[in-house]
DNA sequence: CAAAATGGTAAGTAAGTACTTACTTTGAGT
DNA sequence: ACTCAAAGTAAGTACTTACTTACCATTTTG
């Protein structure tokens, strides 16, 4: 059926013809660079066939409406496609308790992802802004997750008595925070990183750092010396 | 000159007729409400017009454009009318050198206003990804001195012995990616707080505990028995 | 009270906007 | 070599957009 012959022509410009399988592809992704730049509104399907270099009758050809090729976009990004798995990350390091190994691997995957395709993170945003329905879709079946994962996680590590007493959820709050909100910056406020140059790798660790020597009470691996200094004004019950 | 008479008319509505300075800021309110919602793309001038009561003409004999009408917005919200003062609320604690009030009243300071505000921060996050100028100077303006602020406080406690030694921006990018992504969980993505039910003070003295007890050597106040048990993993030099 | 401001509008305009229709080109398979 | 479906387009349509013009109505003031 598809032979998937890539075609170029006499000077190695490839060929206008494709096949509606790769020509609809190919407007989804024009289609996401201008979305991602210039969100759903500020954006026409005029610019985006042109962007493809059709006419505008292909991209209604391919996509009913702008709505439609922008769910398929957000679809594509958030929920299936190219969407992080966080599970297959932390695995074996939730297995082994290795606590310095589960947030730092989590930090740098998520780094890494927002770093190789930022165009994510400013169509979610976009998204969650205009309140498409898709964004909250990605709450519902990346964020929960996640949260999910993490405080039962953190949970277990309170019982074994390596984390202090504390609402998982505002631990994942802070550590999700700082990512995110660090893969905000050099992609959206700070690009040319006036206020902070520094590798995914080394930004994973000291997250993990202070995150970690802030809820470990240190008594599995160090000696217990510290303790019952904290725990002042927290809203606990009783 | 200007009498500022409120006038009623006999139903207890409002007269529609305003002092056009008054109207130019009623205009410029319920566009901060529609602007922060939809974005600049996504509000028609007419739209505005009939939020505020009046023509379409009425709207840019007091903005000459679209365009200048948000300026106007962001300016007010952003730089100059209801914008935060992030020096007063520590200006104290800066001197005492108290590190927990430091970082809490700050948090709690910018928890509160978000808080109150919720339209600030979309309006500013849909400027940022629009790349709106106005975005921009809120960044020099106003963030730019955040982190100068905070950082030399950091690098003044880390030379007292009192904080680890750490890029000092890299500190403040954890605390304020703490507070703006749990600011932005209530205001866009979990504004029915599935996820995380908290007062903004509880909030903000979590935060404070988890980035102290991960950034305090402990060397001031509390006696100095968990020396040298940091620093694992850390790509420091030498 | 006439005149000059001032707050306000109805009804435009020209340039987009998303989306359609009716038609042409292309290339693989009998 | 012809066929025929699929890739592609030019030129619309109906409607919306930001912004204007020309005019009215209510105060304020000399």
């Amino acid at each position: 059926m598809q032979e998937q012959v890539i075609k170029k022509s006499e000077h190695g410009v490839t060929s206008t013809r494709m096949t509606a399988e790769d020509r609809k592809l190919q407007i989804l992704r024009v289609a996401v660079s201008l979305f991602s730049r210039k969100g759903f509104g500020g954006t026409t399907t005029k610019e985006i066939a042109q962007a493809a270099g059709v006419s505008e009758a292909m991209v209604f050809r391919h996509y009913a409406t702008k709505e439609e090729l922008y769910s398929a976009i957000l679809d594509h990004k958030a929920c299936s496609g190219d969407a992080m798995n966080p599970e297959a990350m932390v695995c074996e390091a939730l297995k082994e308790k290795d606590d310095r190994a589960v947030f730092e691997r989590l930090a740098l995957g998520a780094l890494t992802h927002h770093e190789m395709d930022p165009e994510f993170q400013r169509l979610l945003l976009h998204a969650a802004l205009e309140g498409h329905e898709l964004a909250q879709m990605f709450f519902e079946k990346f964020v929960l997750r996640v949260y999910g994962l993490l405080g039962d996680y953190i949970t277990e590590r309170q019982r074994d008595g390596a984390m202090v007493k504390m609402d998982p959820a505002i631990i994942v709050r802070s550590f999700i925070g700082m990512i995110v909100h660090h893969s905000l910056n050099n992609n959206l406020w700070d690009p040319s990183r006036r206020l902070l140059k520094i590798s995914n790798e080394d930004a994973a660790k000291h997250f993990a750092d202070i995150l970690l020597n802030g809820i470990s009470t240190g008594n599995e691996s160090k000696p217990p010396t510290n303790n019952g200094f904290r725990v002042a004004g927290l809203s606990r019950k009783k």
